[in-house]
DNA sequence: GTATCTGCAAATTTTTTGCCAGTAG
DNA sequence: CTACTGGCAAAAAATTTGCAGATAC
């Protein structure tokens, strides 16, 4: 394993650890895999990847890994209309655009939007923007006292 | 019929025509109780809903209708990690806010967000916001030329 | 040693489809 | 009339679950 490796070995490690989960090799594997790519893939792509790495792992396990790694914090679950659940793997703050003619999903740096399409067509990295659409997360007037844990800084 | 009604049936049938559609009985019900409610019920809500006022519509039916209401604009379709989609029936623009605690989506006006979360809350009616997440859509690069027909303004 | 995890297959859930009769235009 | 629709039931697609054996710690 390459030194990079290493350290993502032991950011998961930590965090498994910090949940009340065990660190395996499934995990690690799918965790890798995750962070290694730009790409934004569905669970069956993380396990014909994967699958490579791994002697045997089920589309199953492979569903349990994502879903603990979401749970710790270490991905991004992204749904859209069409076909299935996305996962991205990257968990510094950054938004998402998808082409509408080919179903992409490529990362779009910064926190907050700009005041204009324009200047966010030059953001989103040779992507012409047609549009977009914004979605807040939080509590409710009738749940704000069952508010509890952690708030996530990008939902 | 009230006028408000009879002004939903006319906006039906000029969007359905317009995409060489038919108007029917089952889409007409299908978007007055779109239209009339801020909730943003799933197909079978919608199905459970509209069976008052018409005498028999099937869930599948329910689904054809609302595939064809967002194919002509009438409505919007939105989709989260959890569950089924919710489709929405204000073609304004607008955002959403959702309750982590109770999944409730909850309409936020304007078109373009605040510069910062204080902002966002306030704006969100009643709604304590934690987070958001923005997403573009478009064309990416090696789609620019397959780039045809419409552009949605709020995708 | 023991609680957690994996793989497998079966179950669930959500949405789509094929087909024939019914209806809009 | 004739093509588009709706209902029904079956299919498909995506994700979850129960369980027994394997594994992390």
């Amino acid at each position: 394993m390459t030194e990079e490796n290493r350290s993502h070995d032991e950011v998961l490690r930590e965090a498994l650890e910090e949940h009340g989960h065990r660190y395996t090799e499934q995990r690690a594997a799918v965790y890798r895999f995750l962070a290694s790519t730009d790409k934004h893939p569905t669970a069956e792509d993380v396990f014909l990847a994967v699958r490579n790495d791994v002697p045997v792992i089920s589309l199953a396990t492979v569903y349990k890994s994502l879903e603990t790694l979401v749970s710790c914090g270490l991905a991004q679950k992204l749904t859209y209309g069409e076909s299935s659940t996305r996962y991205d793997g990257r968990t510094d703050p950054h938004h998402h655009a998808r082409c509408l003619a080919c179903d992409r999903i490529v990362d779009v740096p910064g926190t907050l939007p700009s005041e204009d399409l324009e200047e966010m067509d030059r953001e989103t990295t040779q992507f012409r923007v047609t549009g977009y659409r914004l979605e807040f997360t939080g509590y409710c007037a009738s749940c704000h006292s069952e508010e509890a844990g952690t708030a996530p800084a990008l939902a």
